[in-house]
DNA sequence: ATTATTTTATACCGTTCGGTATGAAACGAA
DNA sequence: TTCGTTTCATACCGAACGGTATAAAATAAT
């Protein structure tokens, strides 16, 4: 028995998570924040809390959907190294095709704010340890139909294969020659024996 | 002819270097700085141009002191392996020992603020090829003396350290468990093979 | 139709932001 | 000592900040 909400709660965090991936929390303002969302302050402010509240909500929403996409793209392929190589490599290419390029909202995010909000360190590390297990299950998937090496260390394998993932992510915010990276990667591919 | 300056212009830099380290550019205010700094707003702008220009002077000094810093550590020793190792063990335990934990004040500055101001993005990523061009430069050390096999491309695997560098470093900021960073640490290096 | 409840829009709050005008204090040259 | 120059400290600027008080508009139940 009341007045119905005139917006799309999903549809607006959307808008803001777009913002503070581009931005970053402390340079987007709550001016950029209800223009780019069609709402205004107090609505913003009682669906989400305050600006902290609402970037929680927006971070919240990328790791989980982030998480599932690359899960999906590491099940579509049977053979576990084509499944990698393809991960990586269509990494580079989509961060080369835009233009700018804000990186992954995770890892700007723990960038800024984890060693100054513990609640941000938690929920940035369990992301990269949620995609370590990820890539784990993935390894583990070619060691079990012979693909891989038996040495092979799944676990720690799988650490590196996320330490990498970050190392490129960072570094091609900065826009270097691709060769670079490119190198890189076929190296890091090369620990799947 | 006229009064002298009363503050070391080098030791204030290495002030507003710390603060903006640990808070970033955008989190970092004016009076946070003269106050760490010690001295007066006029003072700042007359010595630094503006925010910006101070930030800039923080950031070159930090990269000049950090490659001598890492150049130094690799020529210690006479094996290669043995070099990065250390220096990769080494760094995981300083930041480990430290807490908290402000990490690299050229990625960080990297993932604030390369996207949106070019100039930035030359800095941190010429500061990258620079530590690439030194990994490379001790690879290759390595393989004039037979310690590496010869099979290895010096270049990529000095970029590949460079970019695993990245990764470590910017993980270890959300703290996480330290045999997730040892095992990553392990791992890549059996790319000295 | 009236009423109770929620969301909307506007306007505003005190605080802090980056940056600067101003004049006194401290020097070196004459 | 006087003068010209630079740095110092203070006080201030308009603008933007994050957040909220207020009341009109809109709904559902009575």
């Amino acid at each position: 028995m009341a007045r119905q909400r005139e917006f799309d709660e999903d549809k607006v965090l959307d808008a803001a998570m777009e913002l503070f991936w581009e931005k970053g929390f402390e340079a987007t303002s709550l001016s950029d924040l209800t223009s780019r969302m069609g709402i205004q302050r107090p609505s913003l402010y009682s669906a989400f809390g305050d600006k902290k509240g609402l970037f929680e909500a927006a971070l919240r929403k990328y790791t989980s959907a982030h998480a599932a996409s690359i899960r999906g793209k590491l099940q579509t392929n049977s053979s576990v190294k084509e499944a990698f190589r393809s991960f990586f490599e269509n990494l580079v290419a989509k961060e080369y095709g835009e233009d700018p390029n804000w990186g992954c909202f995770c890892l700007n995010s723990m960038v800024e704010l984890a060693p100054h909000d513990e609640k941000f360190a938690i929920l940035t590390r369990e992301h990269q340890m949620y995609l370590s297990v990820i890539f784990q299950e993935t390894v583990e998937r070619g060691l079990r139909s012979g693909e891989l090496d038996p040495g092979i260390n799944a676990k720690s394998l799988a650490q590196t294969l996320v330490i990498s993932l970050i190392g490129l992510t960072v570094f091609m915010k900065s826009r270097p020659e691709r060769t670079f990276v490119d190198n890189s990667v076929r190296e890091i591919l090369t620990l799947l024996r």
